[in-house]
DNA sequence: CGGTTTTGACCGGCGC
DNA sequence: GCGCCGGTCAAAACCG
């Protein structure tokens, strides 16, 4: 393998720093360069539009499997890639995931998803897991339960991806997830796994993955809007997702609501910050601390912090 | 026993 | 048209 890659291939890593987040310190900060990385398709549509970071306790809690977080892996960093979609913002209608378009090649297959879900929308009408959509072995592919005709594209998703510094390749982030795949990816020794939520009404999907330039960075790309609420964290924090209906659910709503850094270069295409948590925090015992100096979420709760107002749908 | 993970096979899109 | 590759399926293995 070679290296070079990003996982994401084509994820778009727009410099944009304008973030309204609020002041933070800027500890350590991590730059990537963008290299195109060799996917091969255009892929993706994600877009990383700022940084921004916060702790998220590992799910590794009590059932992961990788490295533990006691230690010293406690830091996590994060930043947020939001899906080209949405990038048009200038009317924020972005989200819908109706993209007529639906850019380019993206679209491999990706999965069900889009039925669609649209961000906006959150309903769970529509959807069906996609799941079983089939049954055999050759299984249809994923004509999801609609029927696609050829021709079709399949509308991806929306993606919200971000990248964090951790040991733990699954962080806990609210949801349920089961595992429905695991590939090499080219060009990287780790390879990425595929989860899908496990409400079955929720056909929200992700990726995660380590980066390849850099092990201790996850990257997860979340596809698709949560049509349910979090099941809560066993510590006691239990997440509003509220404040993300209507856009993509990040997953993290909750837990530790970290320093972010900021100051980022502009030049630099693609960043993620690095925050670090006390391994107290970081087992769980201590949770969402908003301390992103001042300002408490408000209506627009983390959607306020994290999404720039053009991208918001409203 | 039910839910999750593992893993090889399969499918479809895209580039050449 | 072919090969590559990302993404998904599904049977078997695992686990609590």
């Amino acid at each position: 393998m070679e290296e070079g890659d990003k996982s994401d291939p084509g994820t778009e890593f727009a410099s944009d720093s304008s973030w309204p987040l609020g002041p933070h310190d800027s500890d350590n900060v991590y730059f990537f360069a963008n290299n195109d990385r060799g996917g091969r398709r255009g892929d993706d549509d994600t877009t990383i539009l700022s940084e921004f970071g916060w702790n998220l306790r590992p799910e590794n809690d009590d059932q992961n499997r990788i490295g533990g977080l006691d230690d010293d892996a406690s830091d996590f960093t994060r930043s947020f890639v939001f899906p080209d979609q949405n990038k048009d913002t200038t009317t924020g209608s972005a989200l819908q995931s109706s993209d007529p378009a639906v850019p380019s090649g993206s679209e491999s297959k990706a999965g069900e998803a889009t039925t669609s879900n649209n961000p906006s929308v959150s309903s769970t009408s529509s959807e069906d897991p996609p799941e079983k959509s089939t049954g055999s072995g050759g299984k249809p592919p994923e004509i999801p339960n609609k029927v696609r005709k050829k021709g079709q594209k399949r509308i991806r998703q929306p993606r919200f991806a971000f990248m964090t510094k951790s040991e733990v390749d699954h962080l806990e982030d609210g949801y349920r997830w089961r595992k429905y795949g695991q590939k090499a990816v080219k060009n990287s020794p780790f390879p990425r796994s595929y989860y899908r939520c496990t409400n079955s009404k929720c056909t929200v999907k992700k990726r995660v993955e380590r980066s390849s330039d850099d092990p201790t960075i996850v990257i997860t790309t979340y596809e698709g809007q949560h049509c349910h609420h979090t099941i809560g964290f066993p510590r006691g924090g239990i997440i509003s997702q509220e404040v993300f209906a209507g856009q993509l659910a990040p997953p993290i709503s909750q837990f530790y609501y970290p320093t972010v850094h900021h100051q980022l270069p502009q030049e630099n295409p693609f960043f993620i910050t690095q925050t670090r948590q006390t391994p107290g925090e970081a087992a769980g015992e201590s949770r969402v601390m908003p301390q992103t100096n001042a300002q408490p979420p408000t209506d627009e709760g983390l959607l306020g912090d994290i999404v720039p107002p053009n991208m918001r749908n409203r």
